[in-house]
Formats: C-alpha cells, structure tokens, sequence
DNA sequence: ACGATTTGACCGAA
DNA sequence: TTCGGTCAAATCGT
C-alpha cells in the first residue's frame, strides 16, 4: 500500500525470522526435556510432536526467507568457477612438498564467498546423532569467548554432486554436555533424502526445507534405553581426554568428540527401522550417502542405533 | 593407495 | 584490525 508499509516490511520480516528462529531453538530443547524425562513409548510421541513444530517454524522460515533456500548455494563458488575447476587435492597433484609454499601463496582471493545470515538451523542435542548423512570435516575453529572450537563440515558430495550442504558443530555446554549442529543449505546429493521426505510434510517436499530432521533411535523403543547415548558419549569423552593428554591446552583439544562422531560413525537417525537401515546398508542403496563414507569397513549398529566402524569402536571404545 | 582429518594460512565481512 | 569461514598441504588410518 504505502511506502511507509513497504519499508517496515524488511524490519518487521526480520523481527520475525528472529522469534521463528528463537521459537525453533526452544523447540530443540524441549526436545532434549521430553527426551530425559518421559518414558520410551512416551518419548516417541513426544518428540514427534516436536518434531511437527519444529517443521512449522521451518516452514514459516521458509515463507518467509520468499523460498530462498539456494542462499548457501548461491554464495558458495560452484564448480565451474576457476579457483573449483583447478583445485587437485594433494596426492592428485602428486607435487606436494616442493613448490608448496609458493602453491600457498597463490592467489586465492575470490575463490570463495563467506556465508551470509543465510537460512539454517540450529539443532542442540547431548547427544551427538547424527543426521544420516555422510560429512566430511573441512575445518575446526577456535572461537572467541566459546570454550570448544567449532567444527565444520561440508557433505561428502560437495563435489562429486554439488551438494552444497554444510553443518557446523559446537558443544556449547559442560555438563550436561550440549552439542549446537547448526545446518545450512540443503542436500541436493542424490542419497540425501529418504528421510526428509518421511519426515516433511509432502507439501514441503518441493523444496527440501530440512533435510536434516532427526528421528533418532535413541527414542525408539531401543533396548538400552538405560544407557542412552550417554554410553556413546561417554565414550567420545574417553577420546577427548586420551588426546588431551598431547594438548596443552584443554579447553580446546584438536580432538573434539564432534569430530570422532563425525569421523568414524555415519550414523544413526533414519526414519528407517535399524532392520530396514541395515538392509538398506546390505544392498548399498538405499542409503548410499552414508554408505559412500564407510564403504571400506564393515559396520555394525549399536544399541543406540549408532552405525560404526566395527573395528574402531569395538577396539577403543569397548563396545 | 586412498580417503578422511588436522591445522595453519588465507580471505572476506564487520 | 579482528574474527570467523574456508582452503589445502601434511598427516593419519585403514
């Protein structure tokens, strides 16, 4: 109508976003309440229901953010541009070593774009799920007035299918341990989402709004529902303080337990069953982007539903 | 050999 | 100038 409508529009856009987005991490809270406090059959309903709100305020982000979910996309170089089109990892090149510093040196200015307050979600949780899909760990940062660093992940299929998805992981409290998964863009890698769909509204199918829901395991009827993730976690801590002992510094140990889960277990929170989830893993299809990170090992799922590298858990961490 | 992680350097936004 | 996100060589693990 007015002008003055129209430029109270981006301001009030805003403010709404925000409240979406506080409403949004309340919801994961809640999450984490009803998780520790109800009984299993309980819990499942439980988290469904916030599961459905967390979906709405995805929604109304979505509509309001005008279904610009590319943003991410948009602001990450593709594989086209220049500094993408030449990069060679190190055993590609087969020259690493000699010439690397001048190789460090080279320009790389433009080659990629920061990310902007772009669409994401934030996830807490204490435990460490994962959301299905495979991520690769590109970077860890110490963050100013933050006691853990940050870690940061790309998916898997960033190259091979320009999936421009990326998480970045932060534990964010003591005790009890709380893990912040922020998740920005959205998969577009072909594995990516059995899940999503089951759990999106079909309306929402279009767009992928959230790829990386969670129903995990760990609230469904499993069998050690008296040692919950909590083993799994413990078990990252056992990790944490073997390396800690080659840190200096412990509050921020190069071996975050983000980043052990991330490494070594695929894992978990699918929509399917455990049965269905590792059939699917028997016939490397249907879940092939967690598949494609753990094709050399053989697995096993773990009470909780944990999908690990047999051999490395087994061996370090007493499972 | 190959894929994943570590980590210091580089870069852009604030 | 500072801080945080990303890159990429070196390193690690299987």
């Amino acid at each position: 109508m007015d002008s003055s409508w129209h430029g109270n529009l981006p301001a009030n856009r805003k403010k709404a976003i925000d409240e979406l987005v506080r409403g949004q991490e309340i919801a994961a809270q809640l999450k984490l309440v009803v998780n520790r406090s109800i009984g299993v059959d309980e819990s499942v309903f439980a988290e469904d229901l916030v599961e459905k709100i967390m979906n709405s305020f995805n929604s109304s982000l979505y509509m309001l953010n005008g279904g610009e979910f590319d943003e991410v996309a948009s602001q990450i170089p593709q594989v086209g541009s220049p500094c993408w089109g030449g990069r060679k990892s190190s055993k590609d090149s087969g020259e690493s070593g000699k010439g690397t510093a001048e190789l460090k040196l080279k320009d790389r200015r433009g080659c990629y774009k920061r990310r902007k307050s772009s669409h994401s979600r934030t996830d807490d949780s204490t435990t460490l799920t994962d959301d299905g899909h495979a991520w690769r760990k590109y970077g860890q940062k110490v963050i100013l007035n933050a006691k853990y660093p940050r870690n940061y992940f790309r998916c898997t299929h960033k190259y091979d299918q320009q999936c421009q998805a990326i998480k970045q992981v932060q534990r964010i409290q003591d005790e009890p341990p709380l893990y912040r998964t922020t998740y920005y863009g959205h998969h577009t890698c072909k594995n990516s989402l059995k899940a999503s769909q089951f759990v999106l509204d079909p309306r929402d199918h279009r767009d992928d709004i959230d790829s990386s829901i969670l129903i995990s395991f760990n609230s469904n009827g499993d069998h050690a529902s008296n040692k919950p993730s909590d083993s799994l976690l413990a078990s990252f801590q056992t990790v944490k303080q073997e390396c800690c002992h080659k840190e200096d510094n412990m509050n921020m140990p190069s071996y975050d337990p983000t980043t052990q889960y991330n490494n070594q277990a695929s894992s978990s929170d699918y929509l399917l069953s455990p049965d269905d989830y590792m059939s699917a893993f028997d016939q490397g299809d249907v879940i092939s982007g967690v598949n494609s990170s753990c094709t050399t090992s053989s697995h096993s799922l773990d009470m909780d539903g944990i999908m690990m590298e047999s051999a490395d858990f087994d061996d370090d961490f007493g499972f």
